[in-house]
DNA sequence: TATCATCTTGAGACGGCTTATCAATTTCAA
DNA sequence: TTGAAATTGATAAGCCGTCTCAAGATGATA
């Protein structure tokens, strides 16, 4: 649980700075966030109601929210759902996305990563975050 | 304007192809379309209300829809609306998102897109398209 | 070029996802 | 422990985009 830790106290700080304050809901939702790569909002809702029933799903979209402020979640927004991903547990990370099934497979580069903070440069640019999408058919779905 | 034709062509096959029809409203939009980089479909509404006042919202999404089936348009979630990106025209290109003015500078980078090929296919991926966004801060929003 | 099956349009209703509202509750600094 | 301030839960509201359907446009065919 050591891993976990780490997060809570990036939340912790976050919310020290900007006034807020921890909860019980906070702490839930982002131990059950951080088990995960990526989820919906509604995801997470029907996952929490076996441990608390009275969650709301207006509770778990803020907080997401939060989390994202807070540089340990991601929004993306693939299909009509925004998933949020972790990138604060285990680095930022791509996608690979397949048309026919949905699969997601993540991946990193550092080469492209290298590149990026090039292309940037070149224009005047410092990047603060990037998403990388590749849309595509897996092996499996291509038969 | 021979720029254009080529769209128009593009379009047109796709249309054969698929049983549909060339109306004046396709051509409409698609000639305002290809005259800028990207667009929400409300704003096409607005631009085109000028020239044709019972011109519905439906219609711009669903033509700017057909557009990306028929390759020339791309679709891109940046903020709670759908942007409309032109690829046919200039080749597809990527996006420099300034998250302090919402500039967007376009940029292509063939070294980039190698390397994500490179990654699909070490996981049995064929790429169909890709999205590639780079948010940071442009030099004036720095200071 | 007249015909007509088929596709498209426009207007508004509808639906899904997300945020806003607000009274009741919880947090935490003092 | 107290109380100002933040948070929550329930639900209403909002927004974006799609669906519906009658009226109109298109284009293959004769």
């Amino acid at each position: 649980m050591s891993k976990d830790l780490k997060e809570m106290e990036v939340l912790r700080q976050h919310l020290a700075k900007h006034q807020l304050k921890l909860t019980r809901q906070r702490e839930l939702i982002l131990t059950a966030f951080l088990r995960q790569e990526h989820v919906t909002a509604e995801v997470m809702y029907h996952q929490l109601a076996k441990k608390d029933p009275h969650l709301g799903l207006a509770t778990i979209y803020r907080t997401l929210n939060l989390f994202c402020e807070a540089g340990i979640a991601q929004a993306r927004h693939f299909g009509s759902q925004a998933q949020y991903d972790n990138i604060s547990h285990k680095g930022h990370h791509d996608h690979l996305i397949c048309t026919g099934c949905g699969t997601i497979v993540e991946f990193e580069n550092c080469e492209i990563e290298r590149l990026q903070e090039e292309v940037a440069t070149k224009n005047g640019f410092v990047i603060q975050t990037h998403r990388l999408e590749l849309y595509g058919l897996c092996s499996r779905c291509r038969h």
